[in-house]
This record gives C-alpha cells, sequence and structure tokens, in this order.
DNA sequence: CTGAAAGCGCTTACAG
DNA sequence: CTGAAAGCGCTTACAG
C-alpha cells in the first residue's frame, strides 16, 4: 500500500498523512492519533527509496569488511552492539565485503555515489589512514572505531589500548616477571601501536627494554598464539609471563604452554585482552585467565548512538570518547617463580 | 552528480545514458563505450532510492539476527560468504537485529512494506517455522539456510546433518565405543532434531538404545561444552566418546576432560562439528581434532548465488541443496579402552 | 490545521 | 539508434 491509497482510505490528503506520521507538530492531536492507528492496522509504512529520493535520507548505516580474515569473533560481537542501539531508530546495517583496501577505498565511493547509506562506520584504523581524507572528500558522515592521526573533524571512540597494556605489563612486573613476552596485533593497526607503546613504557619504568624476540604480530588466531608461543618458549631465556592481544591467541598460547609441560599460572603467567565474547569466557577456562576486559559490543552500541547523534547535528568534534580498560586478575598470573 | 547533470556533459539524452549503463542492447557500441568511460570518469553512478522507486529493487539483501546470543562465529563466517559472492554484484547485505521472535517477524514485515530489500535469508530454522507462512504472505522473495517442514515453494540450502552425525557415531561405535555421550544444539532447531536422528539412527543399529543422561541441548559455547562435560564425567557409568556440536562446545569440553585427568583420544574419544573458522582450527589442537567438516563460509557464498538466480526468475524449487559432510579423522578418536 | 502540486533522480513505454 | 515525458512514492514550500 502507498501513501496515496493509504491517504485516500482515511479521506485525508497525502500532505497532512505524512505530516503525522513524521510527527509534525502543526496535525490535530486526533487526526494524527487516527493516521497512526491506520498506520498499524494496514502495516502502512513509506516507501525506502521514495523517502531516500525526497529527503536524501535513507535510514541505513553502512560498514565494510575484508571478505577474509576481518570477518572475525570480534565483528560479530561489534556488529551485535551497533544493531541493538540501531533498531531502536528502525536503522539498518548495510554490509559490504571487499577483498583489498582499494576495493575498500571504491566501496566507499559506490556508497557515497549512490547514496545508500546516511552514514559509515571506519574500523581498524592506520596510523595514517587514507579512508579519512577519502569519506571527508566524499561529504559521507563517519565515526571511527579506533582512532588515527590522519587530520580532520571526525568523531571517534576507541578503549585506552595504551593504558590497557602498560596496566597489565606493570602488574606482571609487580609480580617480579621481567622476561614478558607479546602477542600483539599487526603493526600499523593504530590499536597495535598503542599497546605496544604500553608496554614499552611500563618495561621502561622498570629500566627494561623491549626485547624483540620476545614480541611477536600477526592476526589474533589461536595458531598464531599457537606457534608464537613455541617460539618464546624455545628461547634460551624463555618469557616467564605473556600477554595475548586476544581471548583467540590466548587459547593457542595457553595450550602451547601446556604442551611444554609448563604450567599456566604457575610457571608462566598470563594476561590476554577480552573483548568479551559470549561463547568464550576467561571465568570458565583452567585456569581462570586474567584479562583486560572491553566489551566491544557495548563499544558498537554506543558508536551506533554517536552515527546516530552525529546524523542529528552534533559537531563530529565533540563525538570523541576514549575507554578506559579494565584490568581482571584471576589465577593466570603469579609472582615470578625464582628459580628461573 | 545526476543523471541530468551526467548526461548534459556527454550531450546526449539520460534515456540513451540510462540505456548505455544498464547494458541495453539498443545504444550504439561507440556511444555506450564513452558513457562507460564517462561515468568511471566523473564517479557517476545512479542514485539507489531512485532506481529503487523506478525499477523496484534495491541491490540489498536482508538478514535477520537476535541480538544476544545469535551473532556469533557462524554469523560472521557465514556473511563472509555472502558478502564474497554479493559484492560481485554490488549487492549489499542490510543487517537488522531485533530481541524476540516477534520482533523478528514485524522486521519482516517493515522490511517488506518499506521496500528496503529485494529478498532475505532466513536461517537457524524449526521444524515448523511460522516466517516462512510470513515471508510468503508479504511477497518478500526469501532463501533458507536449513530445512524445515513448513509448506511452500521456497528455496533451501542445508548441510546432511543427519548424515554428519550418523558417521560420526558409527565411527565410534566401529571402534568399539558403546557409550557415546552428544552435545547437541536447542530442540526444535531442525539441525539438532535431525542430528539428534543421526545418532540415534547409528546406535539403533547396534541395538543401543539413546541413553538421555548422556546427552544434552543448549547455545553452542565454550561453557555449555563445559558443564555439560563436567555432568557426563561424573556419571556412574560415564561415556567413552563424545560428539561436539561446534568447536565452541569441544572447546569446552576438551578441558573439561582435561581437568578430569583423562586424555582426550586415549581415554575418551572426541568428534566435534566444524564449520571451518580462520582463527581456530581442529589441525592445531592437542590432539588434533576429529571433526565432521562443512565449511559455513561455503555455505553462505552458495545462498548468496541461490538468491541472486531466484531474483533472475529461477524457480525456488529447483533451488535445493543438501550438502554432504566430511567425516574427517584426526587423532582425537581411538579405540574404546577395554578397562572400563 | 489542511491540501494541491513541484521536485527528488531514475527507468521505460512510446514516438521517431 | 536516440529522445521527450510519464511515473515510481514520498516530502515540503506555498497557499489558504
Amino acid at each position: 500500500m502507498n501513501l496515496k491509497e493509504f491517504a485516500s482510505r482515511l479521506a485525508l490528503s497525502q500532505t497532512t498523512v505524512s505530516r503525522a506520521l513524521s510527527g509534525y507538530p502543526e496535525v490535530k492531536p486526533a487526526t494524527r492519533d487516527r493516521v497512526l492507528k491506520a498506520a498499524l492496522e494496514f502495516g502502512y509504512r513509506p516507501n525506502t527509496s521514495a523517502l531516500g529520493l525526497a529527503t536524501g535520507r535513507v535510514g541505513a548505516i553502512g560498514i565494510v569488511f575484508r571478505g577474509g580474515g576481518q570477518f572475525g569473533p570480534h565483528t560479530s560481537e561489534f556488529m551485535g552492539g551497533l544493531g541493538t542501539r540501531l533498531q531502536q531508530d528502525e536503522v539498518d546495517i548495510l554490509v559490504s565485503t571487499v577483498d583489498s583496501s582499494e576495493a575498500e577505498l571504491n566501496t566507499y565511493r559506490r556508497l557515497a555515489a549512490s547514496k545508500r547509506v546516511d552514514a559509515v562506520i571506519l574500523h581498524s584504523p592506520f596510523t595514517d589512514d587514507p579512508r579519512i581524507a577519502l569519506l571527508t572528500s566524499l561529504r559521507l558522515p563517519f565515526i571511527v572505531h579506533g582512532r588515527t592521526q590522519a587530520p580532520g573533524e571526525f568523531g571517534w571512540l576507541d578503549i585506552d589500548n595504551f593504558d590497557a597494556i602498560r596496566q597489565a605489563t606493570s602488574h606482571l612486573l609487580d609480580l617480579g616477571h621481567r622476561r614478558i613476552a607479546f602477542l600483539n596485533g599487526h603493526r600499523g593497526r593504530v590499536f597495535a601501536d598503542h599497546r605496544h607503546e604500553g608496554y614499552q613504557t611500563a618495561l621502561a619504568a622498570h629500566g627494561i627494554a623491549v626485547d624483540p624476540l620476545m614480541s611477536g604480530n600477526g592476526e589474533f588466531t589461536d595458531e598464531m598464539g599457537f606457534r608464537l608461543m613455541q617460539g618464546f618458549l624455545a628461547l634460551e631465556q624463555r618469557p616467564t609471563a605473556v600477554l595475548a592481544g586476544s581471548m583467540m591467541s590466548a587459547l593457542g598460547a595457553m595450550r602451547a604452554i601446556r604442551v611444554s609441560g609448563l604450567k599456566v599460572g604457575d610457571d608462566i603467567s598470563l594476561i590476554a585482552h577480552d573483548d568479551v565474547f559470549p561463547y568464550i569466557s576467561p571465568d570458565n577456562l583452567v585456569p581462570t585467565l586474567s584479562t583486560t576486559r572491553s566489551s566491544i559490543r557495548a563499544a558498537g552500541a554506543r558508536i551506533a548512538e554517536m552515527v546516530l547523534e552525529l546524523l542529528q547535528g552534533t559537531p563530529a568534534s565533540t563525538l570523541r570518547e576514549v575507554w578506559p580498560v579494565e584490568l581482571v586478575i584471576r589465577n593466570s598470573t603469579g609472582v615470578c617463580p625464582s628459580d628461573l
């Protein structure tokens, strides 16, 4: 059913019906009630394309993923967070998949030129991220999940990756550990660089330099954790503690430690970063896993809200947040064994 | 830039430009080339809303998720598969999140009434799924990921859950196991019911009845696997083999076995269903994990293709596929220890 | 408080 | 092979 038919059933003009539905003030309350009830009854809803043409707003937020690895467990939780907030405004998420950086840029061009979305969410930024300049020039509103050095008046939400790892490292140092390994994300990704700085800063406070042999970078998979940890354990002077960038790499690291005959918590301390997944909990591991915790789902929900605010006219420069990360001590961390 | 401006720059009518862009045959090749090149050069793309209004097609496929648990690891892989196929046609995925079944039905009503998507993908069907009748009455084209008894001329793709678990159970029986536990999905979900039937059928072939104490149902989380497995191990006559419905529940089950002092592969055999996640591989576990394997990403890609075919006019009744599932034997399965 | 009509940017029958 | 114009279903300035 379209507006014309719907309005004629109510014996009103399209104008009045449209205004009643959009909440304009100049409609008589009784008329509005009648329209609203009828819309529910007949299941009338404005055609999105017509609405998009007339108003320029389509009620969808875009997000682009690299088809391969990027659709990981973080992604689904983050999207779950976005969704819970956006559904309240009946805004949907438009997901596009790409194979390369170049394809990603082209997708933003396509989304902008065809006016498919009202805004996009940029994630996993690089220090100097070319997507910022592109989106700015396309005049496609956006919010960044993470931070970047790229200039511009955009909004962003990030967790305090620096302090999370600084805290975790300091805690291990306080327990007497001096050889602390680090499973980090890819170099060039802002979050990984921030974490590296936090690691370095904490070590430096104890006069310790970063040992390149004891830190590794990669995608956060179980295998990455397993392989890198095996490498660390094979070192002449193996670490007594490890920082893992995610639950997935922590699982692999724990297994490598176990297989080598050592015990997590007793022989080697472990702290992982936990994005809080519903299907794998640090409380449920053996031993329970100490973590730096920050719900990526909550971040998604807040970013959704920031996007909606941005579209409402809130200046991007006021939409910037750094979320603190909590260090949660469980049983995978202990005093450094003195016999090393 | 809109058509009007773009056409005038080319000194052509909007009609001709539109036809050239849409690949209509009645345009002179030279003209078409000129238009295509200029479109690339100026970055011209038709406005999606205008296109949607004029043609009724919006170039997006909808999928609805329950906000809470359903956004699991399966989801992201499946969407990755959808995306890789859809991107080739520049079709996007419109994701909506809901809290309840009722809200899900309303979302389909909203998507249909507002013509936001060309089709939707239904997933995780129940045996008698009310969504089928609704989508049919809404005339919203759809493909089901999974099967259902609900009547109708719709297309679907499912894996052979029955045979996967039947094979796995038979293999364990062949190894001498007689007490085989089963970590299954929620009752009422078709895939879980099919798996139960496969389990039951294989056991029955050896004259064994299903022992309700040795099978459990739930969401596929690490914790579910851990808790249920602990329960099985506490039984007076504990199982000598276990089937886990997913990698996540398998991780929990393996830990429960380990913590109890038993060894996977030696004391207890384990076979898990593996949807093939990039961040956790059965080859990399200790011991390596025997699985029933089926790439949920590949299923997503094929379903995307089926949706595109459906929209092209292929009859839904010809779009039905059951994919076989491969049993991959690794080191987590062994001969039943005779000392029990 | 309500309505007639222009306009958003396309496609496509119709005419040539 | 090309073009002028109607129509898709809305919103919103303008008029009353």
